[in-house]
RNA sequence: GCGGGUGUGGCGGAAUUGGUAGACGCGACGGACUCAAAAUCCGUUUCUGGUGACAGAGUGUCGGUUCGAGUCCGACCACCCGCACCA
């Protein structure tokens, strides 16, 4: 019987307009089956989606089907992180609203996803750019504040001159904007902070905990936060070198047992001595000047040499009054760690060991490695930093340095300097505040009015959402809010004075910190979270499942993390700190990249042909030769980017998302090329042949696995693989369920063929219907629409696939009566034994000794060894 | 510099964690069907030698442990990612 092809055009749309009617995807909030919470890192609405996005909600909507279909109450909303800078860009160029512009890619982008079939409740969309949304952030900006976890102060702040805004340090990449790419400038403002760092150790001790993210990103944020365990040390200055009113230096160091290796002191140029020293000192102020300059650009300051000044002041050692150390003003000591002051051991540290060969200073090796004597032990090229036993340090020699750091900090603890003890000590974090202001429009308002009289004072619940203005020109650069000719200006809701609002945003991490919580209830327009629902017994938090791209595993993760906390600390989550209970993080889509004469070429202007086994490119309009590049992340600018639009229009959905499945593992890049996407469609027919083809000859047949002849075989196939491709789906391994769901249709296919001949009984029949409806459930989650098609022509039992439960494996046929033992000889494999799976090692070794090949090679004499690892292996030593 | 990861056919990648290396896919080659092509179907496809059955080699390199190593241990090489004066 000649079959159609299978239509992806018509196909696709139909199903998904059945999946609608039935409201399939719709999530009851009191369905009282387990709760699955599956979620894909949401979109920034740019304006179209691209191959990343396929890929990333593909994965997550086979785990939301397939939770599905093992009777979870699943979870999987959508939704846009609609604020953001590229909005007034847009705005500037175009002359176009930013929410107008953001609306209309939203609804092109919300389009787009619709045809790819996922299976999303799209009752729950949310965008952060509504009001409906950005009032609850308001209120909890509100609440933190008055819990202590935001403030207002003045600091050190990142400036993006591109951009003209501020950024936190987690957007600062390689002295860079995250966006713009412009060196950032140290600018010193007042604005507004998340204290995250108030957070740091639970930050630090959650990600124990969090057992289903990737080892990799935890050691990411672990690093981030950066924990160190020191002392505050201070040195008494040598009091006729000490500027006035200055008696004392404080340093921080993870190092107190070097305290006999120190040489001499460094502070950063910014540190008061430094500045106070200079008053006096015009050509140390002219030095720290310099510095500060250089300072300027983070990019500079990397690759800058190490150089310092002696400020002439001398400090006396905590354990020997008679010894002094010099006081430099140093270039690479930091103001914003620590106490912005280090004492330097030149044997222990590679920094102070430069600085100190380039100045002069001495070098005293005060640990010596295992096996060294000490006498020979020296430092000169390369400061030594591992463990080993302390030398040259009077009272401390012979200990571990670890004994050393608790001898010192406990002496010195016990010392009482004006009414202080001299060393306490003190763990410090490399984690900042989370600076959330930023000059810009499209964002959400920071709900505080400045007055004069009265200071920063929050707006009131009742005048909640404070708005953003809808008439704002882009004309001048710099801020619009602030530009705006009335928005402003308010009254004092303390005193009634005239006052101003703060005319800044929140950084838009702030947005995407919380929607995860929003999704679970939307429609609460009182509060931002309903308790019932957000988390605890009948809530959906944690996260059960969370996808998305690792260039998110510092900022969005870290930053989710602290607001969960900080959530649960101010009453709008229950009890859960750590949202994302398992995270995967997806690799990217990459493509070969074309280049011709005239720049970048973009793949569909290219033909590619393979001459004398060596692949060619040219150009498809005129045959111009084009070279073909390396492969590399999709980009507009490589112009190396495939429209999903066009993929799906030319081969349909679920032959992209079966392609995005195939192969490459999901952690790792995936090489998007045109062989593997007809690759993909070709199996897409053969499928949709298969089951056509099936369905007549089987009409009627009831399905049931066989247990003896032809039949048995593809049940035992059948059910090995129904019980593989769950586990493999379960742990995310989707390219290893892919090729086990190509053997069973390899199996199929011929036994279908053979049925369409005569061949078989009845019992095979209803096997081989057995296996061809778990095939069709099987490819659900990942082909949804062709699967409908398939179980369409199979009857449609029970109604739709994306309803159908998955079935349950049978154990006993899952395990083979017989095993075939691999035989080696001497560790290699020379042959094989099959017998009943449970002979025992007695039986395994008589038939394996009986075996020809194993006669021979013995050549009569008895085997020194016969190794049986049963279900496992043969070896037979000769 | 520090931290993490990866390295397997022409290519993407499998290998129940110490037990048959190369599943599955792509590509290539040969054949069938066709006037022809596309599509489809059937074979072959790690390398070397041999018509062949077969033999030998083989998981970045070198060494080690083991009856047995892609997997464990030691040293090294290459590439990728993250952090980077954090005291």
């Amino acid at each position: 019987m000649a079959t159609e092809r299978y239509n992806a055009r018509t196909s696709e749309p139909k199903w998904q307009k059945a999946w609608d009617a039935e409201k399939l995807f719709e999530t009851k909030n009191d369905d009282p089956r387990p709760k699955y919470y599956v979620l894909e890192m949401f979109p920034y609405p740019s304006g179209r989606i691209h191959m990343g996005h396929v890929r990333n909600y593909t994965m997550g909507d086979v785990v939301a089907r397939f939770r599905r279909a093992n009777g979870c109450n699943v979870l999987h909303p959508m939704g846009w992180d609609a604020f953001g800078l590229p909005a007034e860009n847009a705005a500037r160029d175009n002359k176009v609203n930013p929410r107008d512009w953001t609306h209309a890619n939203i609804a092109t982008m919300k389009g787009q996803l619709k045809t790819m079939g996922l299976s999303l409740d799209w009752t729950r969309e949310i965008a952060t750019c509504d009001p409906s949304y950005y009032r609850h952030q308001q209120k909890m900006f509100l609440d933190f504040w008055q819990s202590g976890l935001v403030e207002r102060k003045a600091a050190k702040v990142n400036w993006d001159p591109v951009d003209m805004t501020v950024l936190a340090n987690e957007q600062v990449i390689d002295g860079r904007g995250w966006r713009s790419g412009a060196p950032v400038e140290q600018r010193d403002l007042t604005q507004w902070f998340f204290k995250i760092t108030s957070m740091s150790q639970s930050l630090l001790d959650g990600l124990d905990t969090l057992d289903r993210w990737p080892e990799k990103v935890r050691i990411m944020q672990q690093n981030w936060i950066g924990r160190s365990e020191g002392l505050l040390l201070r040195w008494a200055l040598a009091e006729d070198t000490a500027p006035a009113g200055e008696s004392e230096l404080e340093v921080y160091t993870t190092r107190p047992d070097t305290i006999f290796g120190a040489s001499f002191m460094a502070v950063a140029a910014d540190h008061p001595l430094a500045r106070k020293a200079a008053e006096t000192n015009p050509r140390l102020a002219a030095f720290i000047d310099e510095v500060r300059h250089m300072g300027t650009s983070v990019a500079t300051l990397e690759t800058a040499e190490k150089r310092g000044f002696d400020t002439g002041i001398r400090v006396i050692h905590p354990f020997d009054k008679n010894w002094t150390l010099p006081v430099y003003v140093a270039n690479f000591v930091l103001m914003d760690y620590g106490t912005g002051a280090i004492f330097g051991c030149p044997g222990h540290d590679q920094r102070d060991l430069d600085f100190a060969n380039k100045y002069g200073l001495p070098v005293t090796p005060v640990v010596k490695p295992e096996g060294v004597d000490a006498a020979n032990f020296q430092v000169t090229e390369e400061a030594y930093g591992d463990d080993g036993t302390m030398i040259n340090s009077r009272f401390l020699d012979g200990m571990t340095p670890d004994a050393a750091f608790n001898d010192v900090a406990t002496r010195l603890a016990g010392v009482i300097i004006g009414g202080r003890p001299q060393a306490e000590r003190k763990v410090q974090f490399r984690l900042r505040d989370w600076l959330i202001s930023r000059q810009r429009y499209w964002g959400c308002p920071i709900p505080v009015i400045h007055c004069d009289d009265c200071g920063a004072v929050p707006v009131p619940n009742d005048q909640l959402p404070v708005e953003l203005p809808v008439d704002v020109s882009f004309d001048k650069p710099g801020n619009p809010l602030d530009h705006h000719p009335t928005w402003k200006h308010t009254a004092c809701p303390k005193c009634g004075k005239p006052a101003r609002r703060d005319t800044d945003t929140m950084d838009t991490f702030v947005d995407s910190s919380w929607y995860f919580a929003r999704f679970t209830d939307p429609w609460n327009a009182t509060a931002p979270t309903t308790l019932a629902y957000v988390d605890g017994k009948n809530g959906w938090l944690p996260v059960s499942q969370y996808i998305g791209g690792v260039e998110h595993a510092i900022l969005h993760l870290l930053y989710s993390r602290f607001f969960t906390r900080a959530m649960k600390a101010t009453g709008h989550v229950n009890a859960v700190e750590e949202p994302f209970e398992g995270l995967f993080t997806q690799g990217m889509v990459v493509h070969e990249t074309y280049k011709g004469p005239s720049g970048w070429v973009t793949p569909a202007e290219v033909k590619i042909e393979e001459v004398d086994g060596k692949r060619k490119a040219s150009l498809l309009a005129d045959g111009t030769p084009i070279a073909i590049g390396p492969i590399e992340k999709m980009s507009k600018s490589k112009k190396n980017v495939v429209d999903p639009d066009d993929i799906i229009a030319s081969y349909g959905a679920d032959t992209a998302r079966w392609f995005m499945l195939s192969d490459s593992p999901p952690e790792r890049d995936v090489i998007w090329t045109e062989a593997g996407v007809e690759g993909a469609h070709r199996f897409v027919q053969r499928i949709w042949r298969l089951i056509s083809e099936a369905a007549s000859l089987l009409e009627g047949v009831e399905p049931a696995a066989a247990d003896a002849g032809a039949g048995a075989t593809i049940s035992q196939t059948a059910h090995k693989m129904l019980k593989g491709v769950g586990e493999d789906i379960e742990r995310l391994h989707f390219n290893k369920g892919v090729a086990r769901i190509y053997e069973l249709t390899n199996v199929l296919s011929p036994a279908v063929a053979e049925i369409g001949t005569g061949v078989g009984d009845a019992s095979h029949k209803a096997a081989v219907r057995q296996a061809l409806e778990f095939l069709v459930v099987m490819i659900g989650p990942m082909m949804p629409h062709l699967a409908e098609e398939c179980w369409a022509a199979l009857g449609g039992k029970g109604g739709l696939v994306a309803a159908q439960s998955w079935p349950i494996f049978d154990p006993t046929l899952v395990m083979d009566n017989e095993f075939t033992y691999p035989v080696q000889i001497n560790g290699k494999k020379r042959g094989d034994l099959t017998i009943a799976r449970d002979a025992d090692q007695a039986a395994v070794e008589k038939a394996a000794l009986g075996l020809d090949f194993v006669q021979k090679a013995l050549e009569d004499r008895a085997p020194r060894k016969v190794i049986i690892v049963p279900q496992r292996i043969v070896n037979v030593v000769a």
